[in-house]
RNA sequence: GGAGAGUUGGCCGAGUUGGUUGAAGGCGCGCCCCUGCUAAGGGCGUAUAGGGUUUAUCCCCUAUCGAGGGUUCGAAUCCCUCACUCUCCA
């Protein structure tokens, strides 16, 4: 959510802010609104105080024995006049916050201009692809040789699910036994979280309301008819970020960063026939997602080193990959800034998002009230949340199957799995 | 599964025959005073959000006593729904 305040009084500077982004934000129909919720607060808070100062007054004489009769007939017409006030008022008010909170975050100067992901801007490049003196396998074909099977998935669930067996799946739990170590040591604090969160969750991240059908949506049924509902995470981003939802931080434990292991769920609506191959796109993945709060004047600092330990995990899997500064067509809805990290993949001679780090400065901390209490200005201020994901798993073992494949088609495995694999280090029939 | 109790400001804790209570008292915290250190004492201040006004303060107004709704001229206090915490019985 973006700052209330500037909404009001520098609109122009946001609505050239959101053309970065390829937003066009109608600022005349919000003014307009503005003007109407500020006549109509006024007169609302004015009929508040007369029925007020009147209801005092009749506590008053009432206490000190006096006929209270007429003062009953000066406050008969205010209930009305009141309730129509105030429900006016909110209808304005709803239709501001429909509004603004569907207002993209405002990129940050240092995020170049473009359209779309072709507009991105390559930052660096770690790694070398290597040259395979054999045809190339893609990961489904090398996969289904080792246990990653798609036909029994869609048995169970459907499209855009797997199942692994065996060696397979150890391989993908090690990638994510190893991934969450690796953070710990870097100092992120482990966290396990719930899988199932409510709508409130999901606006403080930003998921809502704008993009709900991109969300599975569950519906818990009560005794009486009376249904909750409860939304499948579609990153871990989701409950990591919400666990300091509305708390003042003590800035003695700031920056807080956690690390957490989830999976995500994605509906993946209007991605149809993108990615239907395969491990890339599904409803359900793994992911180890970083999470930072920090201070605002240390956020955009905290993300080069967010995605540094993104990365690290990349190098020590020694992955070649590049860095990408998303353009401003390409940013993410709640985000300030972002990095993406792609991949390597042989199978595509290409590279593939594997991890995404952003940093949404006070954009998720206003709407989920998260702050500290600044001893500066003895006020408590918004804070700064950043994420990325520490990565995404099942992509990792996509690249990990195709940039480690033998010319028989079995896996070598990376050095620093061999520990999770039980001294397992390759992976043939 | 059944029966109760509770949720008040940074913390503890009053306040349920509705009435000038944004909320006593205490603790903590901040500033000041007194006291030659120490100890103790005294005074003042100490929530958040929004709006009006303002260069900015000051000031004024409105809302907020778990959340939402209702009754009422008026609700922390009464009613309903929900969430959470706790106790007892199965």
């Amino acid at each position: 959510m973006l700052d209330a305040k500037q909404l009001r009084n520098d609109i122009g500077a946001i609505e050239l802010a959101l053309k970065k982004r390829n937003f066009f934000f109608d600022t005349a129909a919000l003014s307009a609104l503005e003007e109407q919720r500020k006549k109509n607060q006024i007169l609302t808070q004015e009929l508040q105080n007369s029925r007020n100062t009147q209801s005092k007054a009749i506590g008053k004489a009432k206490a000190a024995g006096e006929d209270i009769a007429p003062l009953f007939k000066a406050v008969a017409d205010f209930g009305e006049a009141l309730d129509e006030a105030k429900s006016q008022l909110q209808e304005i008010q709803q239709k501001i916050s429909d509004i603004v909170m569907h207002l993209p975050n405002l990129p940050h100067e240092s995020v170049p201009e473009g359209n779309s992901e072709d507009d991105n801007i390559e930052v660096s490049k770690w790694g070398k692809p290597q040259k395979f003196s054999f045809k190339v396998k893609d990961h489904v074909d090398l996969g289904e040789l080792h246990g990653l099977d798609f036909e029994t998935a869609a048995k169970i669930s459907g499209a855009r699910f797997a199942v692994m067996t065996g060696k397979i799946a150890r391989l993908h739990r090690a990638l994510t036994q190893f991934m969450l170590d690796k953070h710990i040591d870097n100092g992120y604090t482990e966290a396990y979280v719930p899988y199932l969160v409510n709508e409130q969750a999901l606006i403080g991240t930003g998921q809502l309301p704008k993009f709900e059908a991109d969300l599975f949506k569950t519906t818990l049924h009560g005794e009486e008819g009376e249904a909750k509902t409860l939304y499948l995470i579609p990153t871990g981003e989701v409950p990591l970020t919400n666990m300091v939802r509305d708390s003042i931080i003590k800035e003695g434990d700031l920056p807080l960063k956690f690390v957490g292991h989830t999976p995500s769920f994605r509906s993946e609506a209007g991605a149809y026939g993108r990615d239907t191959r395969g491990l890339i796109r599904q409803h359900q993945f793994e992911k180890v997602e970083l999470v930072q709060v920090v201070k605002a004047q240390d956020s955009y600092q905290a993300l080069e080193r967010l995605t540094k330990d993104a990365e690290g995990i990349l190098q020590a899997l020694e992955l070649p990959y590049r860095k990408v500064n998303l353009c401003g067509g390409d940013l993410g809805f709640s985000a300030a800034k972002t990095y993406d990290l792609e991949v390597w993949l042989p199978g595509q001679n290409s590279y593939r998002e594997i991890s995404s780090c952003s940093c949404f400065a006070d954009f998720q901390a206003r709407r989920l009230k998260l702050r500290w209490k600044n001893p500066e200005t003895d006020k408590a201020e918004l804070l700064h949340t950043l994420n990325g994901s520490g990565l995404a798993v099942g992509r990792t073992l996509v690249a990990v199957l195709e940039n480690y494949q033998q010319a028989d088609g079995s896996i070598k495995i990376p050095d620093v799995l061999h520990g999770y694999m039980g001294g397992i280090t390759i992976i043939n029939n």
